[in-house]
DNA sequence: GATGAATGAGCTTTCATTCAT
DNA sequence: GATGAATGAAAGCTCATTCAT
């Protein structure tokens, strides 16, 4: 794990939000140099180029996930529902915490962009998608899981509903009426209720009802 | 309505996959010009800058939608769970065979941009969010629908789910080992498993069980 | 060949000599553009990059010498000393009239550069040697020359040494007291003194005694 | 004369390769530094700057020629022609083992350049010339040496051809098949076959029939 | 003395756009 | 109406150099 001094952390952040805000192309380098109040020739300095400060935000956030993600499924003392409860609030609260982190994903993943970021983000959803699976196979295995789960869509539907909500929060909350609400309280708010629409949805799909 | 002659249609139409594929701020007018076959100076002169060329391709494909579901909606004929189902299977067509232009939506929405398009867009959403509701509310109406629906999340996991597999088919192939199927076999495929995922979801949450 | 408009040859012109008193390296695309009275981006419209600038810089001055080397080992009314005689007057006017370039190629062939003209600049120079061998075989057969002749030694003496003097033609005005000559005046006077010059060591070489 | 230490000596040795190489402009102090395996800093430290750093190669190669050549001038044993002789073979042997050195001078002196090494280049040329008039002149008063000399024309002979012959050795090699050649040993082949080459231009040029 | 960090100036190139014809 | 020519602005990046330690 590479280890960031105070003004590569400032940079990889200001560069955050721009990527996510105006997308890898759209960022100017000098904006985000700007932003985080440095040199423009320092994130070259320090980062390489553009391309390479990008790689650095994404290993950046997305280290520690995978690691976390595998020791709840290793996890001999939770049942497989409440593990699957965890799952779904772990997401989102990944997803509200890191929106913009968020954005640049669902954003690169959707271009036939060259990134070197596309590898390390496929690798990465593998590895992610066999220890959910292996998580549903322990409640199989309990027969409290039904046969026939499509891991795929399960985590699509997981990922695409709260990713979505996340994306669109500006028309949620003026489609219902919640404008006055503050960000910080519109989280809060908005992680419950995804919590228990998501996971009624989970236990709908994956209960076994024999 | 405006009228597009053929030049300008396949102005916009190349100009979609541009989008699509590298953003707006990625996509390069010289490229879709290219791709189009058309002169340089040409697209500013049909259609003033890339931005209004943008403005032009997001009205020219959203441009009946609002109307075919409103007459959904308004059909007296159809049970509302059957409009739902219609309703789920309509959006799971669109965002295939429109991949190019959901990936442009889903970024647009997404980012920081101050492209007029997000005010249509908005405009567009709160429209197509009443109609839904009051289809829900004809089917809680008739004691069919639960009561308590949020609708936004609801379409949220509809445009959500849809839209992740969609954006990320790549990965799904892959993972789930249909790498040699052809874009026309997978679509099929995937519209028939989408569609019986979601309507599974949409009755586990709308219906009464009372 | 190549047409070029008034307006290219204004470049390929200021650039021949940005490149010969800067280098490749060393000359500005920027400064190019000033001294050709263009936009800057009129460079790149034109020629791509710096890179195929400098490659029509080159084609541009060598198109048609190969040729005219050729007419002249071909012709068939010259003896082989006159035709020697014509060869060394022709490379002697040629790095006269045409000193920026003299030193661009001499420059090029000396640096370890990447750049394509390396590549036609080697064929262009085996071309050359093949014919001028051919020129002195010719004097060979007729008993005229002596054996054992060095074509690249006897080519290096001829290009090394007019070379050299017109590099460093500066030095040689101050060590010979011309400082007040005027640079027409230089040109006429160093000619027929590198002609007389030139021209006594390829007899000195050549010419069969017996 | 100045004294320079060990890691002087290995930066003015890294910095000679690369400015021969890559011509003074396209050389990078950075590239430079990792050659030496110093660091970046070290090189303005020691030197004042790429400029001065240049100066002092400079100097460093230079700073015993014109003396050897002052006493080989002088000396009394020598006849004229062996004198001449040594010269030229200095001048090969001086060439071919300072290949990339030579090759700076050259493009110094080809270059408008406002180095100051061009006024130290003039200086040492004109001390050069006037002790090489000086052996000319003791060779024309024993009547072994034709009148009327150009030395400047002379010179350029010796300096010139040997200088392409070296410049393009790469091609010599590729004209004469002599690809396989190793360097080593095209060195003493080239050694050999320039001073024959050369000695016998200045044995026609200088010697008195009469 | 020695150096990692930092920077302003400059580089080539590409961009969306405009204009003259 | 249609387009080749042209351009100002801005992009990412590299440079030689300096400075604080």
């Amino acid at each position: 794990m590479a280890e960031y001094n105070e003004k590569q952390v400032r940079i990889m952040e200001a560069a955050e939000v721009h990527f996510a805000d105006r997308g890898f192309e759209g960022a100017s380098v000098r904006e985000i140099a700007e932003s985080a109040g440095v040199n423009l020739a320092m994130i070259n300095y320090y980062f390489g180029s553009k391309e390479k400060l990008m790689e650095a935000v994404f290993s950046h956030r997305t280290a520690h996930f995978t690691l976390q993600l595998e020791s709840m499924v290793n996890n001999k003392e939770l049942e497989p529902m409440a593990k699957v409860e965890t799952l779904v609030d772990t997401y989102i609260d990944r997803l509200l915490t890191q929106q913009c982190f968020h954005r640049i994903l669902v954003r690169e993943q959707m271009m036939r962009s060259n990134h070197t970021i596309v590898d390390q983000l496929v690798k990465m959803k593998k590895t992610n998608h066999n220890l959910i699976k292996a998580l549903i196979t322990q409640g199989q295995k309990k027969g409290l899981f039904r046969k026939n789960i499509d891991v795929s869509l399960l985590m699509a539907t997981l990922v695409g509903t709260v990713g979505h909500v996340v994306s669109t929060q500006h028309y949620y909350k003026e489609t219902n009426d919640l404008q006055d609400m503050s960000d910080e309280e519109f989280k809060k708010y908005i992680r419950k209720k995804l919590s228990v629409h998501v996971k009624a949805i989970f236990k709908a799909i994956l209960s076994n009802e024999d």
